[in-house]
DNA sequence: TGTACATCAGTGAACGCGCGTTCACTGATGTAC
DNA sequence: TGTACATCAGTGAACGCGCGTTCACTGATGTAC
């Protein structure tokens, strides 16, 4: 059989470098992602892949990128799911841990290449993820004449305990564990009634 | 001058490996580091160190160490300074984020290669300096009658709170500013009085 | 509908690189007599 | 104090490795006539 051309439809290599490569993070570490390997994984030669990106760091910034589109996602989807307000709020944060111990790799790699979110007022998107979602988050649970500052810190504690309590489990400081993970999001005193 | 041999007095080698690997983690990453990059900036050739290092492995275990051990006496340090008791707990938090801003590829080294803080009862001094010292300072601050269950859930929420603060402007999602961390700390429920 | 042709997604060979590690070696040091 | 010798911290050449990237190329696809 072994179609020598052509294996792929139009963009279909595109979709199958990016999904061997969240695949491959799946398993292992950033810097141990070559392109070498996620080439011969989907049996292409290792220089097809540039045709659909300039470079490494290219194809780096495409997984870093879908990445947090789909944290964002997930997120979305848990504080929907606990229909908003406080308890959206602690949702989202089991979502945000839960997916950095399911995407140990992905997590870091989006971590490490997106900006910081000083970056001035109209929100970036997917860059800035994380931030705006929190920042809904917080506002929804601080009294409602807290002023700017208290909230901006308020959200910076809160995605600090979240984000800590993921690389610490992360990093075998702490064992992985979801009881663990809802008993410090829930009784944090920001999620007490 | 250039003399070939024994430039180095008796485990002379051994101390300038660790401080120049120390002194190129403060300005490259982990996996940037290679054994004979040290080798050339101490101008000693790479296979010397392999008479104090039984591999690179070893060498960054020591590394991690020696960090694990530094970052432990700076808290220390700083609690002390602070004389102990909230104000103890509070400074100690600061010299984590801060030593982790000063030392960053070091931090996270020592992060990823000290083994998981469950390893049972009799503490392993070095491996799990920073829950000991937390552990301790969470205990000042709760009342008395705290279960134990729930001074450990208030110990590894401080832990991954300050932890995140740390990693979080380490990767450039926050802007590294001291004003901010004593916010995000001083005002943390757990400091307040 | 059939044919000529431009396009461009794929190929495999080749490049230079820096790495960790091995090997047989050398020569300064410090000790035993 | 002077000499013979064992030790062992250093050397430099060499190994094989996998990497990212370049290059000139090929041949299937889809369009214009």
């Amino acid at each position: 059989m072994k179609s020598r051309k052509k294996a792929y439809h139009h963009g279909d290599l595109r979709a199958a470098v990016m999904t061997e490569g969240l695949r491959l993070l799946e398993k292992s570490s950033v810097d141990a992602l070559s392109l070498r390997e996620v080439a011969r994984n989907i049996e292409v030669s290792a220089t097809a892949i540039y045709r659909h990106f300039p470079d490494k760091a290219a194809l780096l910034r495409a997984l870093a990128q879908a990445g947090a589109e789909q944290l964002g996602r997930e997120q979305k989807a848990a504080h929907d799911r606990a229909g908003g307000g406080k308890s959206g709020f602690v949702a989202t944060g089991r979502a945000y841990v839960r997916f950095a111990l399911q995407n140990a790799a992905l997590f870091r790699l989006i971590m490490s290449s997106s900006g910081p979110c000083e970056t001035s007022a109209p929100a970036d998107a997917a860059d800035n993820f994380a931030m705006n979602f929190l920042r809904q988050n917080v506002a929804a649970i601080l009294p409602a004449d807290a002023t700017a500052r208290r909230n901006q810190v308020e959200v910076y504690r809160a995605w600090a305990m979240v984000h800590g309590l993921a690389m610490l489990m992360l990093d075998g400081q702490i064992k992985p564990d979801d009881t663990l993970i809802d008993m410090v999001i829930d009784e944090s005193p920001a999620a007490r009634p």
